[in-house]
DNA sequence: GTAACTGCAAAATATTTGCATCCTT
DNA sequence: AAGGATGCAAATATTTTGCAGTTAC
């Protein structure tokens, strides 16, 4: 885990510090996308409010981490997936919200419909959000 | 207009004053979402901005009104179509958003592609936002 | 008249910025 | 050693809450 963490730092070209291998392996071990709060949260307190500003604003500019949109307004990241250049994400997955435990999870193995739009409209990036519930909280 | 306005919101149960039909006015004048600063520039300063955050929630919760999730994680908010109940969203429709122009729209004839979920994941609701360029935009 | 709504003040929360210090390379 | 990253302090911005006065019904 140090090591895919500390290569994916190196080969964007950003220094190894302790933050941000720590901001990098919660996400490498959670299972959903993680927001500001989660990390605090995780982090116990441990780095500065502002460094994990800074940290996840640096991270979605070179490409290793990704925003999500969700309704209920709270920002999320996750991790991107192996295409996804500087600046240009290709982050055309399907992001699920369960309504009952609140995890987000990016489903990489559904393929994003195509969407017809009105003439004129050009797409450049698909935003799926679904929201529902989990297989684990369908199960309870 | 003032009658669509002043329906609504007595079908929905609320009090008619002031800032509620303007406020819904600028949604029906708009072709695009508004985001809570839009209605404060709108209105030039007319309404207390906490009046503004109370009468978007109410509208939200009555079913007039739906927040979008955009990536840039600023809220905006769109006229519900007739079948939204209070509580009970169905806007299953396709958010536009241009990165010229930043106008978001609700694409209400487009169909939403059905999602084929992993096993045991139950959908209630699909938002799909598509970034691109508009039409308008486009012919620039 | 009464319940609901608004505006003001202020609290709570979230985010950004500047700068001195520390750490990575 | 040098440049970048962090932490602290503080400035901004955003959202929420309480309450008194006002308005719709």
């Amino acid at each position: 885990m140090q090591n895919i963490v500390a290569e994916t730092l190196k080969r964007s070209q950003l220094s190894v510090t302790d933050s941000r291998k720590k901001i990098l392996e919660y996400f490498h071990h959670s299972k959903g996308a993680l927001a500001h709060a989660d990390i605090e949260r995780l982090s116990g307190e441990q780095f500065d409010r502002v460094t994990i500003y800074r940290t996840l604003q640096t991270f979605v500019e070179k490409g290793i981490i990704h925003s999500i949109p969700t309704s209920d307004n709270s920002i999320r990241y996750a991790l991107c997936k192996d295409d996804c250049a500087e600046g240009h994400h290709h982050d055309n997955h399907i992001h699920f919200v369960c309504d009952v435990c609140g995890t987000t999870f990016c489903l990489d193995h559904v393929t994003i419909p195509n969407v017809q739009l009105p003439a004129g409209f050009k797409s450049k990036q698909t935003d799926v959000i679904v929201s529902g519930i989990c297989g684990k909280c369908g199960n309870i």
